[in-house]
DNA sequence: AATGAAGTTAAACAGTTGTTTCAAACGGTG
DNA sequence: CACCGTTTGAAACAACTGTTTAACTTCATT
């Protein structure tokens, strides 16, 4: 237990759920994002852990600095649950929209059960924190700009760094929407619509083709009259 | 006072800021939307609307009573403050959407101050407790349909209801990513570009116009190859 | 002036919170 | 085995939470 203030660099997987502080990291994730930061309680979290309260003491100081580090943890968790798609080169831009969309669905709203990473990280990103700054360096800017130079190849450097940016915005808004307001969207669309439209795979389809189709890269869901 | 319960129907905004109903249940949408209802505190609430602690207890039973009135009481506040906008007929339905989205944009982000009234609904949408449905259905559902009866419009009826509502969403997530995410949102672009792409003016020109492109009823924001 | 309901107040209540304390247990090293 | 820094444990701490109590004021009606 002593090694991890030694080989504190590297990723330490293999210790994995022995190591109660991850363990703790894993339990305060969980908790945070259901509850929030206030309605958390060390208490609970360390029950969900099997950890003594005074472990968090321990570990991370106070309340606040392990609600920093569980942030960290879920999104470095998150990274590597769905790592970016690679491309081989000479891959279709058209293609690689959809992959990308894909991607990004499939991050937010899982494929199984939904995710309390993604949940943590929407309260900071909804309510930033101190957390926030690092959750958008390291995590959300890269894949920002990855969509962004997407977005210039398709339209082959017409746009400005600028308009990519705008554009870029308004794909992940229709992704973003059903993350933050699923369920509303679910109180608004009828049950089954849910089954044949709104399940990742279609929603990724739609999405891609409505941007597609705005940037004329593809023909209008409508036709003209 | 005592008036309040016997002229109980119909709107009482004479009365307004005497009303100590009114100045607590305004306080305490203040407070919830800040920290939410287990940071939020009776004793600041009661602190910010300058009356005893015992009051709320008094007028509305216990603090969860207290943050369903809070929450219905800013819902119905925004409504008169931002009404949809009323067309005359036979008004083009692309100046319908440009308006539609104009005024959700306002609504949302507002063209002032932040309103802490949008800020606590999103808490509601985000993490759904008993205040939602009345939410939804007083509040939501009316503008979506609004949204699109436009869209039908504008396709010509050539869309299905469910279409409609899928491409509806697409529209309110563009609008929606600013409101919950703009914090985050102005980490990922340059300050200047704030001032010129991103005001309210703008975004409900170039969403518009995005769409509408998407639908076909314009040129695409691109050219093709 | 007397009555009684409506409104307001300070004080106290019981429960929970984050945090601390300090003694016991552990696990390698001489 | 004895030593020592590291980790764990149960209990206690002070501060704060939502809620209640009971005495007090206000004020229209009798």
């Amino acid at each position: 237990m002593a090694s991890i203030s030694i080989q504190k660099a590297g990723p330490i997987v293999s210790e994995g759920q022995d190591d109660p502080r991850v363990r703790i990291l894993s339990a305060a994730g969980q908790e945070f994002a259901e509850k929030g930061f206030e309605a958390a309680t060390i208490r609970d979290i360390c029950t969900l852990a099997t950890v003594n309260v005074a472990a968090v003491n321990y570990y991370f100081g106070d309340k606040h600095r392990l609600y920093i580090e569980s942030v960290r943890h879920a999104h470095e968790e998150r990274s590597q649950q769905v790592p970016l798609p690679e491309w081989v080169e000479g891959t279709q831009p058209v293609k690689k929209l959809r992959d990308f969309v894909g991607n990004m669905l499939q991050r937010m709203l899982g494929f199984d059960h939904p995710p309390w990473q993604v949940r943590l990280m929407l309260r900071e990103i909804l309510h930033p924190t101190d957390a926030c700054r690092e959750l958008v360096e390291d995590y959300i800017r890269p894949h920002f700009t990855v969509l962004c130079s997407i977005l210039d190849e398709l339209t082959d450097g017409e746009m400005s760094p600028a308009e990519l940016r705008r554009i870029g915005l308004s794909v992940v808004g229709q992704c973003f929407l059903y993350r933050a307001a699923g369920d509303v969207v679910d109180m608004l669309i009828p049950p089954n619509e849910k089954k044949n439209l709104h399940n990742p795979v279609e929603l990724a389809d739609y999405i891609t083709s409505f941007c597609l189709a705005a940037l004329g890269k593809q023909a209008p869901l409508s036709v003209e009259v």
